[in-house]
DNA sequence: CCCTAAAGCAACGGCGCGTTGCAATAGAGT
DNA sequence: ACTCTATTGCAACGCGCCGTTGCTTTAGGG
């Protein structure tokens, strides 16, 4: 979410209806995703539920990809905080705690299922997703520089591995195993994690 | 797909036409799958690429998600071999590039796919899937249970997350972030893992 | 060689798709 | 206040797939 890309023509009437009408759609896009999730959507009920009509949303995204894909930028900016409880393997165990809150969130759930669902074939989408993994990761590392600096772990520990691994565990257990994500689960990943980073620094060669 | 998920009726004549018959749907269904995704997956295109009547479908599937459960369950059978490298970080690098191998395959990377997307909301889909993973998550478990036989991770260390955390490494870059699943990467992975199960065990508590 | 389970066939109303031509409206610039 | 034009609304279109129904045909198990 950080480059640029342009799916929708630039609003030359950023103010009034344009901008009411464009919010409305936005955000009944991503209710209705997470109510009957994306094979389901359906524009017209879009269209209905926004109090907005059909013609509006194809003159103005194009498409239903161009739409999920817009709604999703636009209200996926999310920011998760960062924390600092003095160790890494807390840091780790907070992390994915937020990490499991915020993706129980309907809205962020048929977000995530959305890109899980149709990344191969649409571009756009996966590429938001790539670059929105790619910043998170970025200032999610910083949990893994505090620790090289109090020598937690050696200097050559690989920050996005070791954030990566914690939150591709979460991700799998929500999308594909389905197994608990409860307290015990997240402590002995952050545990596991934690002392794998102390080991080998995620950057063995 | 250990546990008797019925979802079909019992074949009462299992020879001849009707084995026929459901052994081209399920094969095209999984085509098709492959081919336009869930989203867009039409039951006519089906019954027509299957030469089969649309009726039949509906008749001994009921529903769109039944017939795609059965399709996942027929074929998704897929045992992955245990390697045996002699080392933990071996074993895992080796298993991590067998699942990339297989999840590049355009029918399994499209049944992966569909259950991430309607996971929510397919309570007999999601169920295949725990099932599924629960079972290979146990033979996998093999390689952690042999690096512990050779004093290589301590024993009270925790196979089964050891090998999910791999897996599930794995999937999130294919299914989310799109990160490249080069040799690169599997290595690194297969490393910091196996330091992760020396030092910890897996099971911190 | 039967006879019945299973598959084929034809047609149904309904709905969402994506598009089109034209009318209404609202907001930005003067 | 007044344009004037970008934007939205509106109505209607053909199309394809949905999921179902009643009936006929067929094939394979006994």
């Amino acid at each position: 979410m950080t480059q640029d890309i342009r799916t929708e023509p630039a609003a030359r009437r950023p103010g009034g209806r344009s901008a009411r009408v464009r919010g409305a759609v936005l955000d009944t896009t991503l209710r209705e995703l997470a109510e009957v999730g994306y094979a389901a959507l359906s524009l017209e009920a879009i269209a209905q539920r926004a109090g907005v009509n059909k013609t509006t949303l194809y003159r103005r995204w194009g498409s239903r990809e161009g739409l999920v894909l817009n709604a999703m930028l636009e209200r996926g900016q999310r920011e998760v905080p960062i924390p600092d409880t003095g160790s890494l393997r807390g840091d780790l165990a907070a992390y994915a705690t937020e990490i499991v809150v915020a993706s129980r969130t309907p809205v962020v759930e048929a977000t995530i299922r959305t890109v899980a669902s149709v990344g191969d074939r649409e571009p756009r989408i996966a590429d938001a997703s790539r670059g929105f993994w790619r910043t998170r990761f970025e200032f999610a590392g910083e949990v893994v520089r505090r620790a090289i600096a109090r020598g937690e772990v050696p200097p050559d520990t690989d920050p996005n591995l070791v954030v990566e691994t914690v939150v591709a565990s979460v991700y799998f257990r929500l999308l594909l195993s389905g197994d608990e994500l409860d307290d015990g689960y997240v402590d002995r990943l952050a545990a596991f994690v934690a002392a794998g980073a102390s080991a080998a620094g995620g950057a063995q060669r």
